[in-house]
Parts: C-alpha cells; sequence; structure tokens
DNA sequence: CCAGGGATGGACT
DNA sequence: GTCCATCCCTGGT
C-alpha cells in the first residue's frame, strides 16, 4: 500500500497562498484518542507571516503562542479563541518562516460515527465539519495537538490524487480579520466550488 | 496583576 | 439579521 502522507518537504516551500490552494482536495485525518477520523480539505486560508497584518505573526511578533509558527513547515499550529473554540492551522515554510494555512472545512468521511458523538448532531452532511471550529472539535484537535509533526500518526494529510481545477476555486477575502486595515482585502481564502463536483 | 479582545458557532428574532 | 458564551493571549500597569 503506497504512502499517501504527503512528505515534510511538501511543506517547507514559501509560497503559502499556492500551498493554501493546494491543500484543497487534500485528506485530513486524525487519530487522537484512538479514533481515527477525517475528511476531504474543502475551505483554507493563507496567513503570510511577518507581512500580513491578519498574521499572528506579523511583523515579527514572537509570543509563546506563535513560536510555533516559526518551525520549519509540517506541523500543527493549534490555537484557541473566542474562550471555546480551538483552531487548526498548518505550519508551512522553511524554519523561522512563520506562514500558515488555516484549514476552515472538511467535508466529513472517515470515523463519521465518532464525529458526530464529538460534536452531538445527527446526520452527516458538509455541514457537520464546515468551519474552522466545528472540524477541530469533530476531529478531537484541541491545543494538545499544538506543534505536533504532521509526518506522525496523530494529524496528517494524505493526497489520494484529487486535483482541483483553479476554476473550481473561489478565492474570496478572509473571515473575521477586520483588523487587518488593507490586508483584509487580500483574497487569501480558498473554497472548492461544489457546483462543480455535485450532480 | 488585570483589562480588552479574538482567524467562531449556535440560538434566537 | 442579532446576541453572546467563555477563556486564553497579549500588552500594559
Amino acid at each position: 500500500m503506497p504512502d499517501k502522507k504527503l512528505p515534510l518537504s511538501w511543506y517547507r516551500k514559501e509560497q503559502v497562498v499556492t500551498l493554501a490552494q493546494n491543500l484543497l482536495g487534500k485528506y485530513l485525518y486524525s487519530n487522537i484518542n484512538g479514533q481515527l477520523t477525517g475528511g476531504i480539505i474543502t475551505e483554507t486560508e493563507a496567513y503570510a507571516g511577518v507581512t500580513d497584518k491578519a498574521s499572528h505573526a506579523y511583523n515579527g511578533r514572537r509570543t509563546t503562542r506563535t513560536e510555533t509558527m516559526y518551525h520549519e513547515g509540517g506541523i500543527s499550529y493549534v490555537y484557541f479563541t473566542y474562550g471555546m473554540h480551538h483552531l487548526f492551522n498548518v505550519v508551512t515554510g522553511p524554519k523561522a518562516v512563520p506562514h500558515a494555512v488555516l484549514v476552515r472545512g472538511i467535508y466529513p468521511l472517515t470515523g463519521c460515527d465518532v464525529m458526530l458523538q464529538r460534536t452531538g448532531k445527527k446526520s452527516i452532511n458538509y455541514q457537520l465539519t464546515n468551519g474552522p471550529a466545528k472540524l477541530t472539535k469533530a476531529l478531537g484537535i484541541t491545543r494538545q495537538q499544538n506543534g505536533i509533526s504532521l509526518s506522525g500518526n496523530t494529524i496528517w494529510i494524505e493526497d489520494h490524487g484529487i486535483k482541483i481545477a483553479k476554476e473550481h476555486i473561489n478565492a474570496t477575502p478572509r473571515i473575521g480579520i477586520d483588523y487587518a486595515g488593507e490586508d483584509a482585502l487580500l483574497p487569501y481564502r480558498f473554497v472548492i466550488d461544489y457546483q462543480h463536483y455535485i450532480h
């Protein structure tokens, strides 16, 4: 059985905006508390490190929290927000380049019973994991998984050969970053255009 | 030490 | 459309 897991080299390129687009259609898995769960990545946002006012690492900010982002690409960056939500990011780029991609949505496929249990939902559909905090809840991801390698067996991403054509990717401004000034307008959010995949 | 705010989601009008 | 739960993170005393 071929290893479909993305190699660490995949994450270590400079072009975080391209990587955010290329993550669409990949399979995100977690194996947490002995439960395998996962789905297809459908929505991402790029956060372009020190030059991006929306990034936690803007202007080279280094804190206990943001230190994770300065690590070499291929690890997770999980942080807590709004007093109740965990958000999962993929750290990308070479060492000391604090780029990250926020995973904002997946289509649930693996371990659906577990994901229903974790979220308290009744039925499997795209709405189960179509938000950045919804998918971490379904996948069981918390800050305990902050900084872990994506080449391990806890959280990883696989390439199953699905290629999302550029024209089937919608690019929009990112969500919830009004504080970022002119950078709030950058088209760094990428969503699969479902219309082309439902028939 | 402490105040202010947040890369959200669910409930409700 | 509005409201708000809830607590970590940050920067400033």
